[in-house]
RNA sequence: GGGUAGGUUGAGCAGGUGGUGAGCUCCGCUGGCUGUAGACCAGCCGCCUUCGGCUGUGGGGGUUCGAUUCCCUCCCUGCCCA
C-alpha cells in the first residue's frame, strides 16, 4: 500500500489500490485540493479562456464537473493576469468554486506553430490576438498561474509532436526539465500545488529517463505531455506501460494531458491514469456531435429530423431531459446558439458520468470487464492484454 | 396599354458583345476534430456507366460552319408611367 502523499496545497489518497494480481494498474483515489476534493480517476472539462465554451457554472456543476482546467497564456493575453489578480483571482471571476488547475501555456509553444521562437531561457512569441511581442519562461508562467490563483499550477514545458525526430524530442524533453527545476524554484504559493511534465516523445529510453527526472522532484502530481498528438493508440499504449511502472510506488497523482475520446479514457485509466483533460467532449458537441453508450450521434444528419426521442433516455443532462433529437436537429441548422450549450452539457455529462462508472467499476474489482460496452467500442481491451502482466 | 431592367445548375449571383458557360456564396449531404487562434475544417453538391462522357444560359423559330451572344416571336418577373 502506497502512503499517502501531502504538500502544503495538495493531498493524495488511494481508496482502491490496483489489485494485487495486476490485471490492471486502475486504482481510485481522492486528490484534495485547496477548493475541494476530486475524485480519481477524473475527467477536467476544459475552460480555456476562463470559461467552458457554451456553459456556465450551473451547467458545469450539473454535468458533474469537480475541477475544470483553464489556460495560463490565453489569460494573460486576455484580459490578462493582473487584472484577474485584481478582480480576486480567477474562482471569483468565473464564479467557480470547485478546484481549477492551469496549464502553464507550453502547449501553446506547440499549437501555435511559427508565431514563437524557442530559446534555453523561454519562449518568445506573437500574440495571436493583435501581433504584439511577448515572452514567457518558466519563472513568468509560474507568476501568472500564481496571479491566476488556480488550485494546481503546472511547469512550464516544452512539447513537441510525438512523430519528431529524436534529436528534437531530446533536446526538447532536457529543457523541460531544466525547466521543471526553474518552475518549482519560482513557485512559492502556498495554496497551490505545482505539477511537473513527463515528456520523452516516443522513446521508451527517454520518457523512462524524463519520468524518473520528474518523478525525483518535489512537484505535487506528475503530468505525462507530449501525447494526443499525431501518435497511433498503440504508441501511445507503450508510452504509458513505460512512464507508469515506473511511478508504481510513487504516492502521487498521475495526469494525462490531453485526452478524451471514451475509448482513450478507458484504456489510459486501465494503464494506471488518474486525471484527464481534453477540449474534445466540448469541441466536438459544438460541432453537432453527441455521445452516446455505444457510440456516437451526428446530430447534422437529415435523419434525426423527425427523430422525437431524447439523445440518451437514461441520461439526466439538460437537453435529454426536456429535448428531443429533432428539436437539437433543428438548433444546429438554425446555428441557434442553444444547440452549442445543450450538446455540450450532454457530452461533458456523458464522459463525466463515464468516470463515474470507471471509478464505481474500479472499486467493485471489476474493471475494467464490467465497462464491456465501451470495450467492444474501444476495440482495443483484450484479455491478454492486461497492464500489469507485461509490466 | 406604354416604357424600362431582367430570366444562368434548389436559392442568390458572377461571367459571357459569333469560336467548348459546371465559377462563387448560401442551402443541402457526408466525414473529421483529443494539455482550444476551432459554434470550426475538409470533401461532395445538373445527369451518367465518373482518370471519362452527356446535358444545360426562359419557350419556339431564324441567320450561321458555329448562337449565351445577332434577328423574329411568345412566356414570365421587377420597377416607372398611364
Amino acid at each position: 500500500m502506497i502512503a499517502p502523499f501531502a504538500s502544503g496545497a495538495a493531498r493524495y489518497e488511494l481508496d482502491v489500490p490496483p489489485p494485487a494480481d495486476g490485471s490492471t494498474r486502475a486504482r481510485v483515489g481522492r486528490l484534495t485540493l485547496t477548493h475541494g476534493v476530486v475524485e480519481t480517476p477524473q475527467f477536467m472539462p476544459v475552460g480555456t479562456n476562463a470559461t467552458v465554451k457554451a456553459l456556465s457554472p450551473d451547467d458545469l456543476r450539473d454535468a458533474g464537473a469537480s475541477i475544470i482546467l483553464a489556460n495560463t497564456y490565453h489569460l494573460y493575453l486576455r484580459p490578462g493576469h493582473e487584472r484577474i489578480e485584481r478582480l480576486g483571482g480567477l474562482h471569483r471571476f468565473m464564479d467557480w468554486d470547485r478546484p481549477i488547475l492551469t496549464d502553464s501555456g507550453g502547449f501553446q509553444v506547440v499549437s501555435l506553430g511559427d508565431l514563437r521562437v524557442v530559446d534555453e531561457d523561454g519562449v518568445t512569441f506573437r500574440s495571436h490576438l493583435d501581433g504584439s511581442i511577448h515572452r514567457f519562461t518558466p519563472e513568468h508562467a509560474i507568476g501568472v498561474q500564481e496571479a491566476l490563483g488556480s488550485d494546481i499550477a503546472v511547469a512550464f514545458d516544452q512539447p513537441v509532436y510525438p512523430s519528431s525526430p529524436l534529436a528534437v524530442v531530446a533536446e526538447a524533453t532536457e529543457r523541460t526539465h531544466r525547466w521543471a527545476e526553474r518552475s518549482l524554484a519560482a513557485h512559492s504559493r502556498e495554496d497551490q500545488a505545482l505539477f511537473g511534465i513527463v515528456q520523452g516523445g516516443l522513446d521508451p529510453e527517454l520518457r523512462a529517463a524524463s519520468t524518473r527526472f520528474i518523478a525525483d522532484l518535489p512537484v505535487d502530481g506528475i503530468c505525462i505531455g507530449g501525447l494526443a498528438g499525431d501518435e497511433t493508440a498503440q504508441q501511445r499504449d507503450e508510452t504509458l506501460d513505460v512512464v507508469v511502472p515506473l511511478l508504481a510506488d510513487d504516492p502521487r497523482p498521475r495526469y494525462l494531458m490531453g485526452l478524451g475520446s471514451p475509448a482513450d479514457l478507458l484504456e489510459a485509466v486501465h494503464r494506471g491514469i488518474d486525471l484527464f483533460d481534453s477540449v474534445l467532449p466540448a469541441r466536438v458537441a459544438r460541432n453537432g456531435q453527441l455521445w452516446v453508450p455505444g457510440g456516437r450521434l451526428n446530430m447534422r444528419n437529415q435523419r434525426f429530423l423527425d427523430d422525437p426521442e431524447p439523445v440518451q433516455a437514461d441520461c439526466p443532462c439538460l437537453l435529454c431531459r426536456r429535448f428531443s433529437r429533432a428539436y437539437l436537429a433543428h438548433l444546429f441548422r438554425a446555428k441557434e446558439l442553444l444547440a452549442y450549450r445543450l450538446a455540450t452539457c450532454h457530452n461533458l455529462t456523458f464522459t463525466l458520468d463515464f468516470m463515474v462508472r470507471i471509478r464505481a467499476s474500479i472499486r467493485a474489482g471489476t474493471f475494467p470487464a464490467t465497462m464491456s460496452e465501451s470495450r467492444v467500442r474501444a476495440g482495443r481491451l483484450s484479455s491478454g492484454e492486461a497492464a500489469g502482466t507485461s509490466a
